[in-house]
DNA sequence: GATGAATGAGCCTTCATTCAT
DNA sequence: TATGAATGAAGGCTCATTCAT
């Protein structure tokens, strides 16, 4: 499974070949079929997988939510921070949830709806702009933790605390210095 | 051509078939070899004419941007504006030059750095806050130009003007209500 | 194996199909490549047979070789005697090996300079006429074996042992009558 | 023709592509098929060509073969030497002819028949071991002629007079020095 | 549970050859 | 006479998948 993952991972689903997988596991193609339906099922698999680990993230950040700070900008540098963390440690199956497995547009809508959910709570406390869509701006941080991550995440070029920091200041203040 | 960029973006690079690709401009297989090398030799065309079509598209909206506006906001959305709008009227070949093709990577790269190089301009003015890394807001703004082509633009969801103007509204004031 | 010998031997390289081979051999086009990496190793391979059993026939027969006769014309004739049933023996892969590879070339070199060595020996003893240039008789002899192989034993209008006598005596008294 | 002619010689049969000849000759492939029914068409012509040059070769040979010396060894030189300049100056079709064609066996026979019709002649005079089959013989010096063709005239090692006065010293006096 | 051996299905590619002009 | 454009026919090779043991 975890070979498969590598290989979907490294190579595609096309380039990832049953051969090659048995082959890293020392076992023969038979066995592969004793285990696995076919190369799609194990694939499917896999994003089964990654969504269920999404999934135990999310229920697992909203409880330990708890230990909100004061500071609006801290909490949600941390959420994403943690986002950031959990694709970090699994990459390989978050390589084929995110970009390789036709659901990757439903798991990155529900994604999108989490933060808005999430944006949404904090909104409530008047501290946002009012005449911004908060849907579109749920799907903007989706879009930039998507980018971020296979650019200079998965690359090892930023830690996810920098990249979450930097993300939180940018979507909170914008580029423009008021006075 | 353009029967085979349609094809590779609709079923990408393997699931797409010579012999479908024929069949469609009613042609046979020979035929095709006549005009292109290989399959491979084809997609790399299709890659160099986005490659192609984004460079002159670059050029050109910096040649035609003595329209500056007054207005920082109007000028930035029209920017981003044109961007959709080429890959509005570039969705295939784009979607392959931005999601199937290797060099998607460093196409992407390109994009940030133009991008980068157009706010470190604008910075020079004194709008912008000076803590922030141009290089990651422009590689951020990368990331949701591409999230929203991919999610909202080519979904007919919305349109380039209503992504540009929520998109340069965010990242100019950002979330958060000064007062 | 066998049968790509025999395909290869009655039609040429190109004129032989794999489907051709594995049909005789009553499995599929896979199973072929089960065993074989390509048409060209398989041919290469049958080629490194001929070579293998060439350089074992010519092992076996030097080590055998104390059965000298007095005579030397007999000797001789034995000698090329062996050549002749090792081509008749394996005539598929000679054919191979002797006309439809590269390596052709380089084979009747080997057999050539492996004649002239025993020429040089049998030399030693002073009966041959000493302005002969005993590189280009080998040569000479490794012409007609080839020419008879493919024209005489092959065909069954002669036996090696007839071919033998009648190269020795040719190339040991030449035509003329001396008196 | 020569064109086609030289590639048929350098590349063999299957080798040899429609594509490449009238590349070469700067026509297109319609052109071609105006001028020869098909491939196999051009290749029989060459063959036809060959045929007939070594005819009229023969046929001058027969003619000028009044210059007769005494020397018999000269004579019969000549005769060879006279093969091999033929060989050499027509090698791109002689190689079609004596090595790719399905008729260079039939080819060689008739070289073989010729070369025993001399020998007969020559034999009339009593020169020669009467213990000797020359159809045997002739198609001995065919098989040499041929080797040494292939391996040492177009090789550039050796020149037509070379070759041709080895191959009639050793036919005539063999190896063994009788004393 | 595991495998050696085999295969169905299909894809890319090539090449001699022709048709309409 | 010559060609631009096209094709029929086929061949090598790959890969997911299965059967018999």
């Amino acid at each position: 499974m975890n070979i498969a993952a590598k290989q979907f991972a490294s190579y595609g689903y096309h380039d990832t070949k049953i051969s090659a997988i048995v082959h890293e596991a020392n076992v023969t193609q038979p066995t592969f079929y004793l285990y696995f339906k076919s190369k799609d099922a194990i694939f499917q698999e896999l994003i089964g997988i990654f969504k269920d680990k999404l999934h135990n993230h999310v229920e697992q950040s909203r409880l330990s939510s708890g230990i909100e700070t004061d500071d609006l900008l801290q909490r949600i540098a941390t959420n994403i921070s943690l986002i950031f963390h959990f694709f970090q440690e699994n990459e390989q199956v978050a390589r084929i949830g995110l970009f390789l497995s036709e659901e990757a547009i439903e798991i990155k809508k529900q994604m999108a709806k989490q933060i808005e959910d999430n944006l949404t709570v904090e909104a409530e406390d008047g501290y946002f702009h009012t005449n911004i869509n908060l849907s579109i701006v749920a799907s903007a941080i989706v879009g930039v933790i998507e980018h971020f991550t296979f650019m200079k995440l998965w690359t090892g070029l930023n830690t996810p605390e920098e990249l979450s920091i930097e993300i939180t200041k940018l979507f909170l203040y914008g580029l423009i210095k008021e006075n």
